[in-house]
Parts: C-alpha cells; structure tokens; sequence
DNA sequence: AAATACATGAGGGTTATCCCTCAAATGAGT
DNA sequence: ACTCATTTGAGGGATAACCCTCATGTATTT
C-alpha cells in the first residue's frame, strides 16, 4: 500500500537463453507493465554478473540455460543479492523442477504457457514481496511447501544406511562390486553383502533395477 | 518487386505451446513488423485446424508441441495449404531437427536464441518466397543439402539394427534374457547373441551401462 | 550390562551375464 | 549369380552377480 515506487521504476533484468523470448518478454515489460529492462543474460553466468552489477528489483530467469543453469545461478544470486526477487519462467511444468527452484530461493515460479495477465499477476506479486506459482501447480504445493512439516516424501530410500547409500550410488553409475571395493578401500566380499542387503531391503534384484531406483529418487546428479 | 502487397496485411498463424512467447512474438509482429496475427495455436491439431479455416500467409510453428509436434503439423499442413508459408521457430539447434523440418517442407528454420532483426529478416525472406535458416548452422548446413549428399551426423545408434534397438530397449528397461525372448518369441540364446553385438558395436560391456546409454539416446521413454 | 544397529568380512552355492566361435536362412542390392 | 547385412540359433567358457549363512568389532540406545 504505502511502497508502491517500485511500480513505476523497478530494474528488471532477464535471463534467458532464447533472445527472441527476451525481446518479447522486453516488450511486454515496457508497453504493457511500464517497468525497465536494465539488463539481459542469455546463461546463468552472465545473470549473476548483471545481478552483481545492477542490483535489480527483479530477475527473471528460465531453467534450462546453458553455462549454468538457473537453479544454480538463483542459489548463488540469492548469497549476494537477497533483496532482488527473482521469478523463473520455465517450461517445465513438473514438481521436481518447482521443488527444486523452491529450494534454491526463488520468489515465484511461472510457466511459459502462462499468458500475458498471470504473467503481470506474478511480477506484481512478487515485487510486493509475495510468492507467486503457477496455477498448474495450486492444489498439492502449497500445503506442502507453505507448512513447513517439509518431510517431504520419506521414500524407501530411508530404510537404507548412508553406507547402504553410498554403494547404491556407486551400484547404479555402474560400478562392479571390484571397483567399489577398491572405491571405498573395503574388501569386494563386504560390497557385495551391502549390495545382498539393499536389494532384499528394496525388493529389487538386479543391478539396472537398483539404478533405475536410484535414478527416481534423486541418488544420480548427471544432466 | 512487384509482389509487395503481402507487407501491408500479410496473415499469421502462431503454433506455440507458451502462451507467453506466443503474446511476446504477437507483440513483436504488430508493433514492429505492421503484420497481422489472425490466430493462436497451442499444439499440432490446433494449427492444423487454424490453417486449414484462415488460409494464412504465414505460419510460425513450434516443434516441441503437446498432441502433436510441429514436424507432423507441417507433413499434413503443406498438403492441404501449400501456399501458407510456414517459418519453424525452435529452440532446437542440431542438425537433426533442422533435417526433419526440411523435409517435412519447411520454408524457415528459425532458432530461438534469435533476436529481432533476425526474426525480421526471416519473416520477409520466407514472405517473399525465399527460404530462411539460421545463421547458427550455415556451415555445413548448406552444402550438405544443397548438395543432396545426405551424410548427416550418423549418431551411433545408426550402427544397430531395428532388432538390436529393439533389444536394446528391452535389456535397459531391466530385462533379462529369458524374458526378452519370451517377450520377443525367439531363443534366449538369440537375445544374448544381440546383446553381445550391441555391445561390441557400442563398446560398452554391461547392462548398466547400456541402459545409460540407451537413456541418453532417446530410446527410453519414461517420466 | 544388554540389546540393537551398523559396517566389516568370509564360505559357498546357483544363476546370469559377457564373449568367443560357428552356422543357416532370408532379403536387398550390385 | 553373388555378396553383404540381418536375424535366427547353438556350444561353451570365464566371470560376475546374486543370495544364503555365519562371524567380529564398534558404536548407540535402553
């Protein structure tokens, strides 16, 4: 109510690796919200720079970018720049991408198929210092975020021990029992009984099945 | 030339499935370029179904699509409006997809990551019966068509056979050999013969390590 | 002090994978 | 007609995976 300056002369800067989105998005900004551009990024690496130089009001950044992508650069940007809000633009429309920008500090998640008006919506939300997230996204995230009980999804992986863990890990990238061994500095023999004990533990019986487990529940990094 | 009429109220079509790039490159057209967007498509079947009512002069589609993908649209589309000028906008900027599009009948390939000028440059081009592809792949691009020595960039999968693909698919979904056979009516004996070849091809030796592979390439459809 | 959980390691067995060679039938292309 | 690629199938061997049981040391909990 009474800080409404920002309506008039917020600094936005945009990170987004399609150019011709950043030119319509630019646009959309200056006729439609009548708010300035102050600066573009087509990676994250470029984005914290401008963050670092500018000191926004606002940042709007997509996911997938190359050099670095969003996720890291938003973690990063929000140790430096805690006061710029930052809204993604994203296409991806899954909850591990939402969770994960969640975590990362975000301030609002939007989607690409979003249109004009939820776009504007979602600026003016978060510039007033409120969250703002896709409506694809309302009914499960919000009580599961907002509360903060955040014992999201214990998954079977909790019956497992960190030892048990680290093999699986090592398990599903591959590995054959000799290498872990030599890996961990413990005997081949002591590999396979963890590797005896996670499958009985998770009911699974093959090594591909353990990496496709592992791979659900977040063990692997890779992409 | 004398053919300009087209400058002044050629009609658009826009295939995309982000409402905001679509309001974006709205924007963009009647602003800066004085075009004409009669219609807005989410996916494939939409487009189809616009093209086919307005006839337009243009049509500005995406490949990545829900219901059915750009490429598809553009098959059918050149069939029953071949006169409509279609301008692919992608973000995809390998080879790969530029091939498809150009042979579904394309008349531009634009990336994404272009900016205004370019987009400028390419809406006149493909309106003025020329065709348009982004500067990102003018190297090889050209003459590989041009010249119609199709070589084009032989992922390694090419060097399996449909059946090896096939059991490929199979031994990295978690597959055994018995239950491969089983599923495909033939001997274990034959499947563990295809498995060893795919991996000799490949140079890989596990199923793990196929089933990498196999994720990476494409040929696993899940999540 | 006793029980529990965890990490370590071994013996030993069954099975499947991995990889070689060989071979026959089919079909497409030169 | 002849080659070449593909698909099918088998014999056989070496290795690793898979899965029991059992045992020891070390924490942590009760």
């Amino acid at each position: 109510m009474y800080e409404k300056r920002w309506e008039l002369n917020a600094k936005i800067v945009i990170a987004e690796d399609h150019k011709l989105f950043r030119d319509g998005l630019t646009m959309l900004i200056t006729t439609k919200l009548g708010l300035e551009v102050v600066g573009e990024a087509g990676d994250g690496i470029e984005a914290m720079r401008l963050v670092r130089q500018l000191h926004p009001d606002l940042l709007l950044i997509d996911i997938s970018m190359p050099n670095m992508g969003g996720i890291e650069a938003v973690k990063q940007i929000k140790q430096f720049s805690p006061d710029t809000k930052i809204l993604v633009v994203s296409m991806h429309a899954t909850e591990k991408y939402l969770r994960a920008a969640l975590q990362a500090g975000v301030d609002g998640y939007l989607l690409k198929m979003a249109d004009q008006n939820e776009f504007h919506v979602a600026v003016q939300a978060v510039l007033a210092n409120k969250s703002y997230i896709s409506s694809e996204f309302n009914s499960f995230v919000l009580d599961t975020y907002r509360s903060h009980k955040i014992s999201y999804e214990r998954s079977s992986l909790d019956i497992l021990t960190n030892r048990e863990r680290e093999v699986l890990k090592l398990v599903a990238e591959g590995n054959s029992n000799k290498e872990i061994a030599s890996f961990l500095c413990i005997s081949p023999k002591t590999v396979d009984n963890h590797r005896t004990n996670i499958m009985r533990k998770l009911d699974l019986h093959s090594a591909l099945n353990l990496s496709h487990y592992a791979r659900e529940h977040g063990l692997l990094v890779e992409e």
